[in-house]
DNA sequence: CGACACGTTGAGATATATCAAACGTGGTGG
DNA sequence: CCACCACGTTTGATATATCTCAACGTGTCG
């Protein structure tokens, strides 16, 4: 199964079966290219999309071209689970770097829910733990200065590639730009990186063409506030997340 | 059914019969005072809130004692739905005003979704407009001035209030003090009240004591560059919202 | 009448945005 | 193999939005 990669590595929270289940309602897998955008805001979805592998996210247009991202996905995460319910997003959806992704049918997920009530809870399970991380964001950006955010942010993606081996806590590869960490934060790039200049002055934290090193973790989260219980990660309820963080 | 109050007013999506059996659940109705808190980030929850009259909202703690509201809702509101699934909660939930609440507890949504697999949708639907709503609250802190956050927030309530019947579209009662309207738009209460000021001044909107009027709801609109797609308001899929906004 | 919460105003400090330019670097075509 | 281009990064100088602190006003309610 190509979920092993990535799914296995987090607390076992879908069953083998459910897996096997899930992987049946995938219809095709595709890579697509950096930047790429899947869905865009009012269209209607008939499938969603399941990231197996790179970086994707979720943005709001202003009326100036400029954009909100207000999600950031990693493999294993069910990128556009909520367009299953909400059929027509409020938001686009895209690529970051090059990823490969796994496309499920609506009509695959309407067979799944119907036949076992167990995994359709999982899977509005998987989606609260979104919204989850969507109010983390909105404490990030309306409590914290331009150094605590960038901190709350990084301490978010470590948190979440440790879940499913893509990080040691310390190293990881994020692919963003400074432009793409900006619009995160709600910050403009030059100051993003002038932010990112005193970071690495003072030995908390380096991004180097999208290498994140953590040099003072503790510092780091002290910094951002992060306390890491909205991501659920050690939650073994019998709701507990089918896939990747989400 | 006390629900007819509100719920009805909206565009019909759950069915009489739907709303008897959710009604059904209803253990209780109780009053809360004002700044009345119901729930404690972390704690396990086993039931969940119908607000009934009166505003509430949901808010995340920081270091230093300030707080970052994540939602306000209005009465036909499910306020902690997504306390079902998640069991519990990364934020408080506290009342704004006097309330009027039902609660329905996990065990009666148990017996729903199991044997109501429609209302289950719905139940999942409503949770995912909260998220909805989130996201476009991420946006307004990160891409728009005090002015523009303050506009885009009145904007939603406006259009949240005329849903349920508790605004005309010009003139509406919110239970907020412009310190509550601050910790939503992430800015000092200072700050907030010479916003609302140049707002008066120029004739946009007029907030006197908890009480709204909007003198030219196109510029208000124009300021916070808001588009109502995200309420969902029109949604009439079979999986459309069950109640309230929510 | 006094107390208390909420609203208002002022002066000064600071964080962040804006505008403009230069720099590095990996990739590409000549 | 070099020249050059595109893209991301870095820096400087200046403007501006928002915060901070401190004080004062105003209404409401016991």
């Amino acid at each position: 199964m190509f979920t092993d990669k990535y799914l296995r590595r987090r607390k076992e929270t879908l069953t083998d079966a459910e897996r096997a289940v899930l992987e049946d309602g995938v219809a095709k897998v595709v890579e697509l290219p950096p930047r790429k955008v899947i869905v865009e805001a009012g269209e209607t979805l008939s499938q969603s999309t399941l990231l197996v592998d790179g970086f994707m996210c979720r943005y709001i247009d202003d009326r100036n071209g400029f954009r909100q991202l207000v999600a950031v996905h990693v493999p294993g995460d069910f990128v556009d689970l909520h367009g299953y319910p909400l059929r027509r997003l409020d938001h686009d959806v895209a690529a970051l770097t090059t990823t490969t992704v796994a496309i499920v049918p609506h009509g695959a997920l309407d067979r799944i829910v119907e036949q076992y009530p167990a995994m359709a809870r999982k899977l509005w399970y998987s989606t609260m733990i979104d919204a989850a991380v969507h109010r983390a964001w909105l404490f990030r950006l309306g409590r914290l200065d331009a150094g605590g955010r960038i901190a709350h942010f990084l301490c978010e993606m470590s948190a979440r590639l440790e879940a499913v081996g893509l990080s040691d806590g310390r190293r990881f590869a994020l692919g963003l730009t400074q432009a793409d960490l900006a619009e995160i934060c709600g910050l403009t790039s030059v100051h993003t990186n002038r932010v990112l200049r005193t970071l690495r002055e003072e030995n908390i934290v380096t991004l180097r063409s999208s290498q994140v090193e953590i040099h003072d973790p503790a510092r780091l989260r002290r910094l951002g506030q992060f306390d890491a219980a909205y991501l659920y990660l050690d939650d073994t309820t019998p709701w507990a997340s089918p896939v990747g963080n989400l």
